[in-house]
DNA sequence: CTGTTAGCGCATTCAG
DNA sequence: CTGAATGCGCTAACAG
């Protein structure tokens, strides 16, 4: 039967009071400020285990004007974040700095426009030092919002929206997608049909770039009866696939701008009688740990995400440090070869 | 070419000012809190606009003694959470009663001791008016040190140490998995084995319980050698049942303590040549969208996820508002019919 | 209905 | 090296 703590958290003052020092003392002993004697030292430490005393951070963010959090946003539902294993592991990546420096990582969804709206003014409320945005689709404008208040924002992805000023980490999707394509080429495939990301984001628009890129290069004809637009999700890749089948019988290779739509195309392929890579090659993107787990394993464009991650963070903490305003950072892909192309 | 904002987030003093009014008056109406003349209110909430007025959450926080955001906390490895359908069902029927009262809702994962500690320092910290605590192992001390220093935390899962006062929310596991094993019986099958769940979890030791108890219903012997231990993920189902089936090749039913694991043995069962429901019929439990999606679809034990999830906020709202401790939630589950067993 | 007053708990000057 | 004093921005009494 524990007593109710609730009404009589340890502050600073009783700290010090049973230290025998002043508040300003224990403080500079307790955040490690200034040089205190090692007699005040372990006096404020023993009374500070003693009494369980854990600093108040509303007061403390108060006088300091920081809040030593950051948050990973992502600008998606659940369904779509949760069945993408990219997420967890940028996620990882930026834990893995954020954490080193002590900070606090939150992490939130924001999907409709409320949320949209808290998060702003809980940012702005001063309870975030800086954010880090994943998947932001179209104009919108939060980064934008942020700014204006003063917090820094870095996000994944480069923004569809060219402004010189913003803050992006982000693969070379154009150049990865552009070797995707090449296999195919070399494979001996002569008809390379795509399956893209969303049209609205930057991610999207790349790959499917780096495709048309590789094939001019190929010297082969874009058709666009051969391109299919999907939203990065499982079904939409195998929707893609079967319409792509149906209108053109003949494709024999496949692009898909990530491994989820590239694993539903494969679904629909062996569905249609096809297969992989017998009939048709098939390359995606990303080597999400899905890739090299599914039957056959998927040959994919790998893309650093955890490194994407950890330079994610890293850019935030020296914008929040004040290190002036970063270059976007480019990581670089490689093929990873496998059985279906 | 914004201005530097960060310098000056306008405060109510400004806003007041601009209105015409106190800061008190400013207060009240932009908190909603108390009365105010229209006249008043139309100017404050004028000159708040104009200004792009913010409220300093960490004043507010310092002086009210609460955060106005609660945590949603699980314990439990990245990989595992993002794997497991379950979890973000959960999440976002907490997420829906917590921004329906206007509260912040604060994702975190916490599987290190580090981490833990950081979490229970920033609730202690007065950053969090409350935590929900899911996938909570063996003897964790989390929600007890939480508990010690004010923080209300409701659970869900029964917690594996018997403590009347601790709050949570629960399915009946026992139940369901008792059902499961039932409709196996009466499916006609004679060897029905059992993958569990973890056991230092009660959700581990309650699916197993029901199985046990229908087993004996049913007058069938309990054979241990028809048991194997996994840990809800899809891997450590596929390795049980490939054990479970070397040791018992005779095995003609299956009861699985989470759907994951299910699909992990039905790849194990594929394997060995054997079809399903056929040769070996197959219940999980849970009932997550893989179950409907997978060939042949999992008949299973539908636990209603978002409404754990709802439960779990509410009453965590509640014990924050202080209306004393609340009795345990415990949701019914109902079998689903598909073509497994 | 409104203004005045008084802290919330802490980090940080500035003297000593 | 240390203590006393100050104020971060806000809400909650309390008077008017």
């Amino acid at each position: 039967m524990s007593g109710d703590m609730s009404r009589s958290a340890p502050t600073l003052e009783v700290v010090a009071a049973l230290a025998g020092v002043s508040r300003a003392t224990a403080s500079r002993v307790l955040s490690g400020t200034g040089r205190s004697s090692s007699q005040a030292q372990e006096a404020v430490l023993a009374a500070a285990e003693k009494l369980g005393y854990v600093p108040n951070l509303a007061a403390r963010s108060l006088v300091t004007r920081r809040s030593d959090a950051v948050a990973f946003v992502v600008a998606e539902d659940e369904r779509t974040f949760f069945a993408d294993p990219f997420f967890p592991t940028l996620l990882q990546g930026a834990q893995e700095v954020v954490a080193d420096r002590g900070l606090q990582l939150m992490f939130m969804i924001v999907r409709d426009e409320p949320s949209h709206r808290r998060l702003v003014n809980y940012a702005a409320g001063g309870h975030l030092d800086g954010v880090m945005l994943v998947s932001l689709h179209g104009t919108d404008t939060m980064p934008q919002d942020l700014e204006a208040r003063g917090i820094p924002v870095v996000l994944v992805g480069r923004p569809i929206v060219d402004e010189p000023l913003r803050s992006y980490v982000d693969a070379d999707n154009q150049g990865g997608a552009a070797s995707a394509t090449e296999l195919l080429v070399a494979r001996g495939c002569r008809r390379i049909a795509a399956i893209t990301g969303p049209m609205d984001m930057a991610v999207g628009q790349d790959r499917q770039a780096g495709y048309r890129r590789a094939l001019a290069d190929a010297g082969i004809s874009y058709d666009e009866s051969l391109v299919a637009a999907g939203d990065f999700s499982r079904e939409s890749g195998e929707r893609a696939m079967r319409e792509l089948l149906a209108a053109e019988p003949a494709i024999d290779g496949l692009f898909a701008a990530n491994d989820l739509m590239a694993l539903g195309a494969m679904s629909a392929i062996g569905e249609s009688g096809r297969s992989v890579p017998g009939d048709v090659a098939v390359v995606g993107f990303d080597d999400t740990p899905l890739a090299a787990q599914t039957r056959p394993a998927l040959t994919t464009v790998r893309q650093p995400i955890a490194e994407l991650g950890r330079a994610m963070a890293q850019c935030l903490l020296d914008r929040i440090a004040g290190s002036g305003r970063s270059e976007p950072v480019i990581v670089q892909t490689e093929i990873v070869h496998r059985t279906t192309a």
